[in-house]
DNA sequence: ACACCAGTTTGGTCTAGACCACTTTCAAAA
DNA sequence: TTTTGAAAGTGGTCTAGACCAAACTGGTGT
């Protein structure tokens, strides 16, 4: 048996072997264990060490792992909802077969406060757009979510709807500007009273706050975000892992 | 220039030049970009691909970055406290520059409920050591948590005092049994009565309460705990990326 | 039945190259 | 002086092997 591969170039093949195997593993194709990584080779018609990186950016993410001397094997553990990896909330929604929207509330250019200056890098005197959104899933509130971009990165940004569109996705292909990592700092908190009414809670209920600055690839914040969640509708998930 | 690895086999040279540039970069060695890859390669007597993989390594912990076609560069923003990376409670209050102890408020073996049973892996009647701790920082209350252990996987375990030893370095030590991957899952949170009380905060303050279940490298869990940290000492960082 | 041992298979590590895309540099040309 | 364009340097990807340690497999001998 031998895949086919896209050889131009444009995507890496560790890229295309791992979104392969992702779509196997999703569709139950190996009941538990992989092939091992010298089949997938040969199955794919590429070096050991390419498989090897294919397999790694699964193992990242949590979804197998090996053992040494035995093999690769599918990580049965159902993962939680609400797995953060790097997407908007418009994508985590979607990926929990949820129904995202947004209010806008606020949406305006300002001058940048301190904390905004140091997370976005920015100097004395910088813009940022400020837009202060209510976020629904399934029309349910979930979050307020106060966000920060640099204005001179995004100029004109206030052209687009930002009601139906993700954020990220207006960026990514109006400005080019691609998340590649971020930053996030969890803490809990009693919700302030304005937030609350939003939120259809009762003052000072308990809620998750998340900031976040995301980063493209070369490095550059491109925004600073306050996530504040409803505590009885969102829990995050991380996975840890000891080595790489 | 040329440095000095052991190449008896016993610990990967990528995992001794990670940790030989992890010392460098703590100690300023680089102002800002690290040499190029071709270079540490030569410095280190190793080929290139060995080199990439201990920069993988640093590169997932957001120690440093690269630019395609520029360098690798030190990660200069000051990743906040508390990042959470895998370790428990007193490496991390150690790491923070504080003194952790801990106040065993219960310590018995007890049949494991259907939460704990999940979380472990373990069938019908199975037994679990339930330990519960306030966990102080300089003294100072900074969460109060519950654990459980498989109780076959660790006989005896009540033997030794939890007061003083990190658990981990008593399961590492005693038991073989090393930290190698974990889910978290975070929550905000209510403090319900009895807790506040031992964490010194009024009831229903918020905190924030973190689930993780602990796996060894063979994928063996062996442990689920339920940390509840005051939201107002405690914050959780972590880092994102998109690729591996 | 059981213990042992040798071969096979597995993932983990490592090499010594190669080509590519991208960025910087800097000298030559306009 | 400015522009251009080639060269050099960088990380990203990939190859075709190699040896190692751990774990399983199956036969042999007790």
């Amino acid at each position: 048996m031998q895949e086919t591969l896209t050889r131009d170039g444009t995507v890496p093949l560790h890229t295309q072997i791992a979104e392969a195997l992702r779509v196997q593993i999703q569709n139950d194709q190996f009941k538990e264990n992989l092939p091992s990584e010298r089949e997938l080779a040969e199955r794919y018609a590429v070096s050991r060490m390419t498989v090897r990186q294919a397999l790694q950016k699964l193992r990242l993410e949590g979804l197998i792992y090996n053992e040494r001397g035995v093999g690769t094997f599918v990580n049965n553990r159902k993962i939680d909802v609400h797995t953060r990896n790097l997407n908007g909330f418009s994508e985590e929604m979607i990926s929990l077969g949820l129904r995202p929207s947004s209010l806008v509330l606020t949406f305006r250019r300002e001058l940048a406060g301190p904390d905004v200056m140091r997370d976005l890098g920015l100097g004395a005197g910088a813009e940022v757009f400020y837009l202060e959104r209510l976020r629904l899933a399934d029309d349910e509130p979930m979050a307020f979510e106060k966000t920060y971009l640099p204005a001179y990165l995004f100029p004109k940004l206030d052209k687009f709807d930002l009601t139906k569109n993700s954020l990220y996705r207006v960026l990514g292909e109006n400005y080019d500007s691609r998340m590649h990592h971020a930053e996030e700092v969890l803490e809990a908190a009693a919700a302030p009273k304005r937030i609350a009414e939003q939120l259809g809670v009762r003052g000072g209920a308990p809620v998750l706050v998340v900031h976040r600055v995301v980063f493209t690839e070369s490095h550059q914040p491109i925004e600073s975000a306050h996530t504040i969640y409803r505590a009885d509708r969102y829990r995050a998930t991380f996975y840890l892992s000891k080595n790489a």
